[in-house]
DNA sequence: TGTAAAAAGGATAAAAACATCCTTTATTGA
DNA sequence: TCAATAAAGGATGTTTTTATCCTTTTTACA
């Protein structure tokens, strides 16, 4: 479904909207918390950084956090920025072109399904995911 | 969503199904319909074959067909023979675990997300969908 | 029989994804 | 100003996926 960059991506993101307002965090401290290799880690987030999707300072007592304009954004920009546009808009069955005018065998079934996810990913503001991550302490 | 491997394997389950009964395809056959490179969907078709989703014959004019058996698989099946089980049980953010007890964030959107997909999957019936090619013309 | 056809199987190669390391730039505070 | 800190950027290495090639086995049929 997702890439392994998309994946920590998202962790990423979330972990860095669950902070208090403020509160910034290093690569090093993001990828201890998600137990993912911190080098990797480094390229994604700063991927992210330059797509505008978080933000970051350098120096001593810098590092990663979630302006509030970032904390307005949603999953399918993180995704898109990641893992690029195909997953809700190329063919599932991987042929050239996806359209009503030539439809694969799962082309509709598909479309269904594609909607559907859009809509969800589009809906999932970040912040409204990390009020849920405090309530029902949900695990990164 | 699915590796390239499995969207030729799919593509090529579809493209034996459409054919008469009792007619047979040589990978190259296969290959040149699909537009995809033959001694990798070779293996891809021999990993079905083995599976027993799809049959075969050695020597001159064999071929790979689908037994009134096969057509009677799934979708689901000729995911879970190449791609595995993990699109529809593992955690999409790549979690350990995934399971109610310890949930993910998308954990509820997920699971609600993959039993439609497990749902449509598994009644995705390879000689309904053969059906539907024909009727509606469908691209492979 | 023996020869050709076609899948099965094994070994190898190329490309992409995943991961690490080192240098540079910006920022802080002594 | 200078040293320390942390992200940015670039170069490199490893693993997995994708793709190719060659040999072996099975089968049809001349
Ligand atoms: S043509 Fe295959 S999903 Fe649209
Ligand atoms: S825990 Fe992540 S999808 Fe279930």
């Amino acid at each position: 479904m997702f890439s392994k960059s998309c994946k920590y991506g998202i962790r990423a993101v979330l972990f860095l909207a669950s902070l208090e307002t403020g509160i910034r965090a290093g690569v090093k401290e993001i990828a201890t918390e998600l137990n993912v290799p911190a080098p990797f880690l480094a390229k994604i987030l700063q991927q992210l950084a330059k797509a505008g999707l978080i933000s970051s300072v350098k120096g001593p007592g810098g590092g990663f956090y979630l302006s509030p304009e970032n904390a307005d954004s949603n999953l399918s920009e993180i995704i898109n920025c990641i893992d690029g546009p195909d997953l809700l808009h190329a063919c599932v069955l991987g042929l050239p072109a996806c359209s009503h005018k030539h439809p694969c065998p799962l082309h509709v079934q598909a479309n269904a399904f594609r909607q559907g996810l859009k809509f969800q990913l589009e809906h999932q503001i970040i912040k409204d995911l990390a009020l849920s991550i405090k309530k029902e302490h949900l695990n990164l």
